[in-house]
DNA sequence: AAGATGAACATTTTT
DNA sequence: TGTTCATCTT
């Protein structure tokens, strides 16, 4: 029984899962070498052969996402008790319950808030303003985006604010020299280094940065709260300085290493530091987050820390079929400085990865919307919506996609688009709750005192907030006081607007002292402020907006029900458990004399803050606290809703998609500009995320790219992206031309490949004629070009036909059904790209309509509901797409 | 203080 | 394309 994780493993994963667990150990290996699963069976290994305990393991994945699915497969191996006690999650999340837990030692609360990346820019932001006049003198303009990951990058190096001013100070005394660029040399590849550079030198805006730095972190102290790269700081220094606190941890492991930054690989150390004992898993050709300050370096630092580290190479290929590695590998290795790596498919070529080539986004985004159903269709059912994704270099590029799914009535999710936890409507109520466990929370009080409208504008709030200042207080405590009479009104009188929001906050810091649920909390927020009222008052959307703030409710109480099990499952075996008390006292003295880190230099804060929370929170995993913590560590409700994702089609960005992967994949967008970005710092990295995209791909792979697309407001001309067409100038044969016709063969060799029985063929054809009759009734009836037989409409076609649809007029070249085939072969083909075939073969043209009309109503119903935001038409924009499914105007 | 309007403007990627 | 900011009016 406890064998069975060995099995299914080739003797190179079987050597890697064996490997003495005392030598530390790299697996390197390319994508779909099964090192996910590698690392699970080590996992299972190390408990039952090596009997460590669960909970003296660590496992760090990069995603939330990731370990949950960890997780998932952990269950069936070693059990559900044990993987309950394996402590395992991304960095940031292993930080913030372990600072939950010990961050005394490190001079913070336990109640600590985490702050998301909005409410930084928020307080950059605000920051900044206190700068304007300067910069706008010296004509300089700066975003609070770039400050922000100006800081950020700092951070994660590990370099304060005064470290960073030493070492600019430094560096400018040891005389720069200046190269003075051209204006007229800006394409030039690795000028946006040197822009970066420049920037690092501008003396103003170094002194700036410096400032701006030093004033957030002193506003992130004082409001007892951490920003991400702030957990994985005072993780490390929670470690270094206590190296008791992790003696518990006797192996740890890390999935997807080449994209660790500093910190975190600082953190790992500090982690193995008792035991020596560390697997990582990674992929130098997958590493894609070097703008997030990740350092492949990391690899080469392991061996140099961790004396005698070994590497294991897995090298064979389970995952996609032999041409799609074959068309990624060839992507891939155009990168000059790359490291050659063998990797081997263990499946037969199957249907050659497709490229295709569209007027527009409209057209390449109908195509993607119909060959998903034609798919469909062509195997017989045995694809399902749940096998696609679409893979985007961007979030914005899933607005047309979106809908061209829509107008086919194809169910679909967004992943991690315009983010759930981002919402105002969610972040309202957070802000409430945040504001109910730390009072000392500054970003959430500015952003619900006057939610709903209370009449208390910016004026009054920077009164409170300069009278919490001057008394030492957090505003919430001095609007409290205010409301009491304890503290005199002030200039634009507030304290009878108060009464719809001290009475309310009050009951709920009852109610959470009681340790109330979070989803009662949030409903008796809702009551009480009557936040239902507001929404539809202030928000044209707002039954959409009200969906979520249920939502919200429904996560609140999956964390509860996680919370129970994982509190069922591990009882009271913290594995730290023994030594806490020692632990802190042991610390205490410590903290005493010689404070903490430079930046918490505000002591006043700090004492005022800890006596209040001793008092009324000395418990540290309060079911709010917990809930808190969850909705800002976790991108996406859907990934814990298991319901949600199987049998839609998926649309994420390439980032998202790491370590996944999916039957059928779609990357759009294959342009310069996009692929890389034009903004992109590394085109090399670039290049690894489109390879990273094309390697989710299982069974077959499509890249399209446009002519023409409107970006950020005109339409442009856009070239095929150069990591492609660097491809077919060596080997025109690595992707084909036109949208394949599956044969049975290929039915057969999917089947194998995914595991699945291959379809009916009498069920291929019924499907296929009903795929036929429905694309041609509707696209007759709407006028709609007819791409969608694979029928993609080529550069260079004129462009009279299409653009003038208006409403219903049928354009005449289409009534004629399956004759557009025609249309297609007009086209002349475009520069370097010989013409996509003209015809679909047998089913298309074959099979005649049989005038069924059953998809006519299918035009605005789409599946579910999109995350539609913001308002539909309603005032005077033009034309309505509202009623009509048939794309206003595409010129 | 809040709502309404229009102009300017900018779109990577995320824990 | 859609969003954010500035300015105006109530
Ligand atoms: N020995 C094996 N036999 C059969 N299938 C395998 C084997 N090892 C892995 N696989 C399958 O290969 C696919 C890829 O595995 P996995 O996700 O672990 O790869 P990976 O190396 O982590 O990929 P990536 O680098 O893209 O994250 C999975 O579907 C997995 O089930």
């Amino acid at each position: 029984m406890s064998q069975a994780y060995l099995r299914n493993l080739n003797p190179a994963q079987l050597q890697a899962v064996k490997h003495p667990p005392d030598i530390p150990l790299q697996i390197l290996a390319g994508p779909g070498s099964g090192k996910t699963r590698v690392l699970t069976a080590r996992i299972a290994h190390l408990i039952f052969h090596h009997h460590v305990a669960p909970q003296a393991i660590c496992a760090v994945t990069f995603t939330n996402k990731a370990a949950n699915e960890m997780r998932a497969r952990l269950d069936i191996l070693v059990g559900v008790h044990d993987t309950a006690c394996i402590r395992m999650g991304t960095f940031h999340a292993l930080c913030a319950s372990f600072l939950r837990r010990h961050g005394r030692m490190v001079g913070l609360e336990t109640n600590f808030t985490i702050c998301d990346a909005d409410e930084s820019k928020k307080i950059v932001k605000a920051l900044l303003g206190e700068h304007s006049k300067d910069l706008a003198a010296k004509r300089i303009s700066l975003t609070e985006g770039t400050l922000m990951s100006m800081i950020s990058k700092a951070k994660a190096r590990g370099q304060t604010a005064d470290e960073l001013e030493a070492n600019y100070r430094r560096s400018r005394a040891s005389g720069s020299r200046k190269r003075s660029r051209l204006p007229s040399d800006v394409n030039n590849e690795d000028n946006s280094d040197d822009e970066q550079s420049q920037i690092m030198q501008d003396p103003n805006i170094m002194a700036v940065l410096i400032d701006i730095y030093r004033v957030y972190e002193r506003t992130l102290r004082s409001s007892n709260s951490l920003d991400f790269d702030d957990l994985l700081l005072f993780g490390v220094c929670l470690f270094k300085r206590n190296p008791a606190v992790g003696e518990w941890c006797q192996h740890v492991l890390v999935d997807e290493f080449q994209d660790t930054n500093t910190i975190q690989y600082e953190l790992m150390r500090q982690i193995a530091a008792a035991s020596r004992c560390v697997t990582i898993v990674g992929d130098p050709d997958q590493s894609i987050y070097g703008w997030r300050s990740a350092e492949i370096k990391n690899l080469i630092n392991m061996q140099r820390d961790f004396l005698n580290t070994q590497q294991i190479l897995l090298e064979q290929n389970y995952r996609s079929t032999a041409s799609i590695l074959g068309a990624s590998m060839a992507i891939v290795s155009q990168d000059k400085k790359r490291v050659a790596k063998t990797l081997r498919a263990e499946h037969p070529a199957g249907p050659s990865p497709m490229l295709q080539l569209f007027l527009n986004e409209h057209q390449e985004a109908g195509f993607i919307a119909s060959e998903i159903k034609k798919l469909v269709a062509a195997t017989g059912g045995m694809l399902e919506w749940g096998d696609f994704v679409v893979l985007l270099r961007f979030n914005a590029l899933s607005r047309l996609i979106e809908s061209a799914l829509q107008k086919e009535g194809i169910p679909n999710r967004i992943l991690g688009g315009h983010k759930f936890f981002e919402r105002l409507e969610v972040k309202d109520l957070l802000a409430y709750l945040q504001l109910i466990d730390n009072p000392h929370f500054v970003a959430a009080f500015t952003r619900v005192i006057n939610v709903p409208a209370r009449g208390i504008g910016e004026k009054t709030v920077n009164e409170i907030l300069g009278a919490a200042q001057r008394l030492k207080l957090s505003p919430l405590e001095v609007v409290m006081r205010i409301h009491d009479g304890a503290l005199p009104d002030i200039k634009p009188s507030v304290k009878r607007k108060l009464a719809s929001f001290v009475p309310p906050v009050r009951e709920l810091q009852t109610f959470a002292r009681k340790d109330t649920l979070p989803s009662d909390l949030i409903r008796h927020l809702l009551e009480s402020i009557k936040y239902d009222e507001h929404l539809r008052k202030t928000q044209k959307d707002w039954d959409s907006r009200w969906e979520n703030v249920q939502e919200l409710i429904n996560f609140a109480s999956e964390v509860e029900k996680n919370m129970e099990n994982t509190k069922a499952a591990e009882p009271d075996e913290q594995p730290w458990d023994g030594d806490w008390d020692v632990l802190e006292e042991f610390d205490r003295d410590q903290l005493n004399d010689e404070g903490f880190v430079e930046t918490s230099s505000d002591a006043v804060h700090k004492d005022k803050g800890t006596r209040k929370a001793r008092e009324q929170q000395p418990e540290q995993d309060t079911p709010l606290r917990m809930f808190l913590q969850a909705s800002m560590l976790s991108t996406d409700v859907a990934s814990e809703n298991k319901d949600d994702g199987k049998g839609k089609v998926t649309l994420t960005t390439c980032h998202a998609a790491k370590g996944l992967e999916w039957p059928v994949v779609f990357v759009p967008a294959v342009e310069k500009g996009t692929f890389p970005s034009h903004r992109a710092e590394d085109v090399d990295e670039e290049r690894r995320l489109l390879y990273v995209a094309c390697t989710r791909a299982q069974a077959l792979l499509y890249l399209t790219h446009a002519n023409s697309r409107m970006c950020a407001g005109e339409a442009k001309k856009k070239d095929m992206s150069e990591f492609v067409s660097a491809v077919l100038q060596n080997d025109k044969s690595y992707f084909s031309r036109e949208a394949p016709n599956l044969s049975a063969g290929d039915r057969t060799l999917i089947a194998q490949l995914l595991g699945r029985n291959a379809p009916d063929e009498a069920e291929v054809v019924r499907r296929m004629a009903q795929y036929n009759s429905s694309t041609q009734a509707w696209n007759a009836s709407y006028g709609f070009p007819n791409y969608s037989v694979a029928q993609p409409r080529l550069a260079g076609s004129s462009d009279s036909a299409p653009p003038s649809v208006r409403p219903p007029p049928v354009n005449p070249s289409l009534t004629a059904g399956p004759a557009s085939a025609a249309m297609s072969q007009s086209a002349a083909p475009s520069q370097s790209s010989p013409a996509p075939s003209a015809s679909d073969g047998p089913q298309s043209s074959t099979v005649k309509s049989t005038g069924v009309k059953r998809r006519l109503g299918m035009g605005r119903t789409g599946g579910g509901y999109p995350n539609k935001k913001f308002k539909t038409p309603g005032n005077t924009s033009g034309t309505s797409n509202e009623s009509t499914p048939c794309f206003a105007d595409v010129r």
